[in-house]
DNA sequence: CTTTCGTCCTGACTGC
DNA sequence: TGCAGTCAGGACGAAA
């Protein structure tokens, strides 16, 4: 699923190969993903060089020469597919770009949670779906305290306060786990109890957790395109997640699979409090 | 304001 | 072998 280090390997490896690329032709193939592609989406498009490729969030930005970005988001099942050349297309292939030295990128994406969209680049901080997304985890500007201060108040678990993206950016389902785990808390404690070290633990916990994976993303695509052409999927080494009743590597416990708020949480009740 | 919950969608999997 | 039912999950937007 992707969350915050998938988007980053998926941005890296478009970057690879759109960087400084003029788009000669794009195209959709239906009139929605997750909501309808803004009027004149490839035509906007088509023509227009991209300058930068990048992540914000869980959102893929690719900057174009007119002023304007691309905003992408893969939602649960959207896959980036580059090839040289125009391949077979295959189902739920919703929107194809090719670039002036013929390598095609394929937005394929089964469950259409997906979105695009065309922001000026300037205001995507102000886009609708941008705005009010907390700091990124990975930069400067997240810490304990700053984790601290954003769940101060919270009444709900801290399970569920940091896959909210306005408490911090790109933390997903599986990641939440594994820093809770790796920060030896439980996700079952309210969120406003996460303060002072145990706020200093977590983000710190986090940070490692993204930063590892990303780096995992990283080393194990050549160049960043898997055989296939998939960008941004890896082998992944999850410590808790979808470890339902084996051992917890750290302790004598068993890993715990529990449901909060519609969602699978996996913890060791034994070590982590 | 905060928090919870239904919803979108399809493929993979389970059980009869 | 087939088919119905369940589950997965990001994040909006409605409801409480």
């Amino acid at each position: 699923m992707p969350e915050l280090p998938e988007v980053e390997t998926v941005a890296r490896g478009l970057a690879k190969r759109l960087e400084g690329r003029k788009l000669v032709k794009v195209e959709t193939r239906r009139g929605d993903l997750r909501w309808p592609f803004p009027k004149g989406f490839a035509k906007r498009l088509t023509g227009r060089r991209v300058d930068k490729v990048r992540r914000r969030a869980k959102y893929i930005v690719a900057e174009l020469d007119d002023g304007n970005a691309l905003l992408a988001h893969l939602g649960m099942s959207g896959r980036m597919l580059l090839s040289k050349g125009r391949p077979e297309l295959e189902t739920h292939d919703h929107v194809i770009f090719e670039t002036d030295e013929g390598w095609v990128l394929r937005f394929n994406d089964a469950r259409r949670f997906g979105m695009m969209d065309i922001v000026a680049t300037e205001k995507l901080e102000k886009h609708k779906l941008i705005k009010g997304i907390g700091p990124e985890p990975l930069g400067n500007d997240f810490s304990g305290p700053v984790l601290a201060a954003a769940l101060k108040g919270k009444k709900t678990s801290i399970k569920a306060a940091i896959l909210d993206q306005k408490v911090v950016a790109g933390v997903g389902n599986i990641y939440a786990s594994e820093a809770l785990y790796r920060a030896r808390i439980s996700p079952k404690r309210l969120a406003y109890t996460v303060q002072g070290d145990r706020a200093e633990k977590l983000a710190l916990a986090i940070k490692i957790v993204l930063n590892e994976a990303v780096a995992a993303g990283g080393s194990s695509l050549r160049d960043y395109v898997q055989a296939d052409g998939e960008l941004g999927y890896f082998q992944h080494k999850w410590r808790v997640y979808e470890k339902e009743g084996q051992d917890c590597p750290d302790c004598a416990g068993k890993i715990r699979r529990i449901v909060q708020g519609g969602r699978s949480t996996f913890y060791c009740p034994s070590c982590q409090r």
